[in-house]
DNA sequence: ACGTGCTTGTGAAAGCATGCACAAAGTGGG
DNA sequence: CCCACTTTGTGCATGCTTTCACAAGCACGT
């Protein structure tokens, strides 16, 4: 290369992009998985379920990665997605709470393609406490503090009964964790500067549940008299 | 009451209101189970996590159901969430893909708080078809037309590899499921008027680890350098 | 009956996100 | 070397979301 592109980052991309770049890079894994060297922002966008413009203000956001009349080189694109990420490096995370869904994640091999490593799995439960699950023992919640400093954790993950939940949390800040992914369906309450992102299958059925009871209700033929079932 | 609110429902309550209206109705319900009547939008706001300005706002496109000076009365809230979500009638569930997931999805207890059910479980594993998960018969996916007829399935749970979640998508919306909630990481091909949702570990941890990456750093001292590992 | 105090519901402003449409920039053929 | 063609990067218009701030409404005490 003879010049490089010397935009390196310029702080602050927007938090929609952020959410999206994940799954370009899984679209641009899939490609290089096919032998596809570059491809085109509208072949991409097709990938990713996304329309295409939007494609581009993401990528322009990381900076000028493509080539006009070409497409983007996606070994190339992989790499700066990767690194803005923060995939270049390995992020160790334990798992709290090693029940049905624990032990799921646990085992769930293709964990995060890339970058993040299982460094330890932690309950409460006398019983599941000495397990081997997934290669790993299944230490007390009591070692939690040890545990994140000795494996240097820095993603937290939350899959205790609710009740629990905000307790795990607040030792996980307390150890200096910063990053918690909570399946529990509880609000956590964590000071600034702690980043706390949940999955709830729960509230994903009821959004279902809402727009297909739309669509229902103004589907054509029937309920267009005023009765209702209160 | 001497008359009732007339506002029955006004089409259109925006995507980012019906996110959070799960969200308030827990709250709500955590409130009602220690006994709380009434609350004051601020202490909804603060049980869910939000402003109560925007609280206000979201609740203002259900209709007028608070009393000013006083607050809105949980019982009555809740019921107000619950009808405009579509959680006062029944539906129907079925699950994919019975493995570490699937199976976690199955055994879990308060799947919906009210009205989910599961009915059905499908795999393509000989060895899994036949088992009983969570007190119900795990069948084969080529039944899958039946079963969604028989059971009157409107949403479908797609919790296969990435490899066969399109297919199952496609085999459900030729049975005419409308609703769909994806757990495997691709993007799902679905014709208009089919709602997928999806839910992504790998994507949330993605997003963590940028964050966490951000922060490092910006973080005060270290790194001032323009030393950069690469 | 009326005033006081509290809390809702909502205009209006500011901030984000999306998508169109096109100039700028590159490729490749003649 | 130039021209035709392709595709990026982005200015701009539009629409959605959040937040502020306050008038309107209701309960309650006097
Ligand atoms: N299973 C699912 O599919 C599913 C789906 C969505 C959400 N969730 C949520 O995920 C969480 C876990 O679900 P599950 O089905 O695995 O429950 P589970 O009861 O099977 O497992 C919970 C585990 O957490 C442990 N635990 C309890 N308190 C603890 C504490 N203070 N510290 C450490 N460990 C503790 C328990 O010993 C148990 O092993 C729940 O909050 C549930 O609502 C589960
Ligand atoms: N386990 C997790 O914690 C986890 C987390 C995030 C995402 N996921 C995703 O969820 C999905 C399931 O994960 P898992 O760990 O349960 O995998 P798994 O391999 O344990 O289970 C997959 C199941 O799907 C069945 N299956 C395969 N093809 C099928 C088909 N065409 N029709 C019906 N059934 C079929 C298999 O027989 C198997 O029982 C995967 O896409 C995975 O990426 C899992």
């Amino acid at each position: 290369m003879t010049s490089r592109p010397p935009r390196p980052r310029e702080r602050g991309i927007p938090e929609a992009t952020v959410a999206r770049l994940p799954v370009y890079l899984r679209a641009l894994q899939a490609l290089q998985g096919r032998g596809t060297a570059t491809v085109s922002s509208e072949g991409l966008a097709g990938a990713a379920g996304v329309n295409s413009a939007k494609l581009r203000k993401d990528l322009s956001h990381l900076g000028s990665y493509g080539t006009r009349g070409v497409g983007y080189e996606v070994e190339y694109l992989i790499y700066q997605i990767s690194r803005e990420l923060g995939l270049t490096q390995d992020w160790s995370v334990a798992i709290v709470g090693i029940g049905n869904l624990g032990r799921a994640l646990a085992n769930y091999g293709g964990f995060g393609t890339r970058g993040f490593r299982i460094a330890a799995l932690l309950d409460a439960d006398p019983d599941v406490v000495g397990l081997t699950v997934a290669s790993l023992d299944v230490r007390h919640i009591d070692s939690l503090e040890e545990v994140v400093r000795s494996k240097g954790v820095s993603i937290g993950v939350i899959a205790t009964p609710a009740g629990s939940a905000q307790g795990v949390a607040s030792r996980f800040v307390e150890a200096g964790v910063t990053s918690i992914l909570n399946f529990a369906p509880v609000v956590l309450n964590v000071p600034d500067g702690v980043d706390v992102r949940k999955v709830d299958l729960s509230i994903e059925l009821q959004i279902l549940a809402f727009h297909a009871q739309r669509r229902a209700d103004g589907d054509g033929q029937a309920e267009r008299m005023g009765l209702e079932v209160t």
